[in-house]
DNA sequence: GTCTATAAAAGGATAGAC
DNA sequence: GTCTATCCTTTTATAGAC
């Protein structure tokens, strides 16, 4: 493994435990165990290694979130909800201290360099493209004048806002309403389907 | 104006222009012009600011928030919608760069004292207290059957997602869109209130 | 490309006089 | 309660040999 996957694949698990700004130059050398010249070599600065990390997830996402999320599912509207449950797995697995590595990072970052704050929103992006894709899949199962576009979003800031709350109150229970909000709001959309005006 | 309520005044604005980590202590003192021993007499340390900083957006949510947000709106429903256009207002003065400020601390500290998340977890508590008792307001309009807590700590939710993406794409289209979605959910709990199955 | 050593600055916090 | 001076650590980054 090259020093720069090295250095990204640490920088990935500590941005996310710690945060960009509690995570030193330093951690990231203890935890790699390389020197300072490797890491300054393939990284000119700290929000360099930033930028690794945020490419990462964005070229990541179908193989490292949605492939193992999805692996068995093929009901496009049951693919949102198994992604959802993706995420319900990883909040119980870390004891409720689980926050998105991007949204975590979106929020600390409060003035952003232009090329982090697109890749942030690359991020974003990529997420309800998928989910946009799902829903399109699901054809006239939704209303035919449904903004899947909107919709889409909405799973995001569902998901973001739950994973939010469970994760303050250091419980999962929170993050299940938010899930549970969502899958009323779609019966509605899907029984609206069924049955038009 | 005392010391202490000079510091937590600039404290709860640099917090939330540039988060708690970005915020040193010379920055509260240049903009209180105190010294540090006033500083370290009121607050031992500086997660102790950051106590006196949830504890004054605990206490004053109804002065500094609701009350501005809910000026002459008496629907319990509206009230809701006129809270998420106060958000909406905040987020186009500041060119979308709005975060909310318990949110945005939420996500940024990541091993929080336990006294720390609690404060974050009450101030969360209190704004869905709020909502709540809109949606109890609300009485017949929504199904009997609807979990009002659950609808409240949605609300939250929405805010916060949509909070998040205007201000990571720095476009309020994103949060309108999320507050849009809302709306159709309640639409749809209002209808189901009035043709009963 | 990697090594060691170190610069240069910022950060949180303390001491002791007044 | 406030003042000035300062300690000590951490942090990002660089220099120059190998």
């Amino acid at each position: 493994m090259s020093a720069r996957e090295k250095i990204v694949l640490a920088a990935m698990e500590l941005f996310w435990l710690k945060g960009y700004n509690s995570t030193s130059i330093a951690d990231l050398l203890s935890r790699t165990q390389l020197n300072s010249g490797s890491l300054y070599h393939v990284f000119p600065s700290k929000q360099d290694v930033l930028i690794g990390v945020l490419e990462a997830y964005r070229d990541g996402i179908h193989q490292q979130l949605l492939a193992p999320a999805w692996a068995g599912v093929d009901d496009p509207i049951a693919k949102i909800f198994a992604l959802l449950s993706h995420y319900r797995m990883l909040i119980v697995e870390t004891d409720c201290a689980y926050g998105c590595p991007v949204g975590s990072l979106a929020l600390e970052l409060h003035e952003p360099d232009p090329k982090v704050r697109e890749l942030l929103a690359a991020n974003f992006e990529n997420w309800t493209a998928a989910i946009e894709q799902c829903l399109s899949d699901a054809g006239k199962r939704l209303p035919p004048e449904t903004d899947r576009r909107a919709l889409a979003q909405f799973v995001l800031t569902a998901m973001e806002g739950g994973v939010m709350q469970a994760r303050t109150h250091r419980d999962v229970s929170y993050f299940d309403r938010a899930v549970t909000q969502l899958r009323a709001h779609f019966d509605l959309l899907e029984n609206a389907a069924k049955v038009p005006a």
